[in-house]
DNA sequence: CCTTATGATTGGCC
DNA sequence: GGCCAATCATAAGG
């Protein structure tokens, strides 16, 4: 009974801050016996605050349950939380919504994509198109590099999930503690529940940074794990022998003009087993060389253009052909040290004699 | 082991 | 973004 009033005092002369008669008492220092209980009050808080730790546990734990008990603390607490929540929370509430890192997302999806992130298989299957691409589509010989290559990557996949754990336990102890902590000390201090809820979204973003770091770790792990195993450089294979003849045989038929659209190399690629920029870096590589050295290429575009002009009469005599025109099994090719190709029908009694890329003759033998 | 062949990469150009 | 030219790095052959 003798609480209230001296605390509704006080808290009337907080509000009334800018009060001439306030102002005027303190300059006055000594006077109205009024301006001395003020003071007085204010004193003994003062010493209470030196003193308090000089204070046994129980008499501390009384004085703030009796603070706690008061009634108008409630009231009183409101008015707090919301004078804070307007000049602090206020002017720093407007930049909260974080947009979805790119960076962030782009270790997301590439953890995601070599399979180190996402649900458990059989060695992520991204990675080993990948490695099956990088050996040309011809396997089979590399398969014990590629379990070598699983088994580091599942490695580092187990070493990034623990840790990943940790951070998330570690993340939700921390986060635990800090809003016990303010849970507490809002019974005393004029914390809000909202800035509870910002200082979670600030350990969260901390911790997530953290988090940040170790995909990035994990993504350089991968990529000098890849660069180890699958540099396509590195491990360079050739393609195999009836690739190379498809690519040539393309390339030879459409010498004038050796650039496959991009249907046509998705078409060669499929029919090759290799991907599209395979074919592309193929292409490529035969223009510059051809065109570097005609000579030396001469004896190949006389075979192909060869095999193009028996696949033409092949066709042509015996209509729509459903095995393989590319290669028929029935003619032989030969090319002689004069730069001419032969090709004979083991069944028939025709050659062809070819130089320069063209057909010089079609005849008997 | 040396040379040649060949698939991939890189930097510059348009 | 495709192409060229130079280059790299490995495969293959002798």
């Amino acid at each position: 009974m003798d609480d209230q009033p001296r605390l509704m005092h006080s808290h009337t002369g907080v509000g009334m801050a800018g009060h001439p008669g306030l102002s005027q008492h303190m300059q006055e220092g000594t006077g109205g016996t009024d301006g001395d209980g003020r003071k007085q009050d204010i004193g003994d808080i003062l010493q209470q605050i030196m003193t308090i730790t000089d204070q046994s546990l129980d008499e501390a734990q009384a004085r703030k349950h009796a603070l706690n008990c008061h009634r108008m603390k409630p009231a009183l607490f409101n008015v707090l939380c919301e004078i804070k929540e307007k000049t602090v929370l206020s002017i720093r509430g407007a930049q909260e919504e974080e947009p979805p890192d790119a960076q962030l997302m782009r270790l997301d999806n590439m953890l995601l994509a070599e399979g180190v992130s996402g649900p458990e298989k059989g060695g992520g299957s991204a990675a080993a198109a990948a490695a099956a691409a990088a050996s040309g589509g011809a396997g089979a010989d590399n398969s014990a590099e590629h379990s070598d290559y699983r088994a580091k990557l599942s490695q580092i996949r187990q070493i990034y999930h623990t840790e990943l754990e940790k951070y998330e336990q570690a993340c939700n102890e921390f986060t635990t503690h800090v809003m016990n902590l303010l849970r507490e000390q809002s019974r005393t201090r004029p914390i809000s529940p909202k800035e509870i809820e910002r200082m979670v979204s600030i350990i969260h973003r901390k911790f997530s940074s953290i988090q940040m770091q170790l995909k990035q770790s994990t993504c350089e792990a991968v990529m000098i794990l890849r660069s180890r195993f699958l540099d396509a450089r590195r491990k360079r294979r050739n393609f195999n022998k009836q690739a190379t003849e498809i690519l040539n045989e393309y390339f030879y038929s459409h010498l004038s003009n050796p650039y496959p659209s991009e249907e046509a190399k998705e078409e060669l690629a499929k029919k090759c087993a290799i991907t599209v920029s395979q074919v592309s870096n193929w292409f490529g590589n035969k223009r510059i060389r051809y065109k570097k050295n005609i000579g030396k290429f001469q004896e190949e575009a006389n075979m192909y253009a060869a095999r193009t002009a028996v696949n033409a009469a092949n066709a042509s005599s015996h209509g729509s052909q459903a095995n393989s025109p590319s290669t028929p099994n029935s003619w032989c090719f030969y090319s002689d040290t004069n730069g001419y190709s032969f090709c004979v029908h083991i069944f028939s009694l025709f050659y062809l004699r070819i130089k320069s890329g063209g057909v010089v003759l079609f005849c008997l033998l």
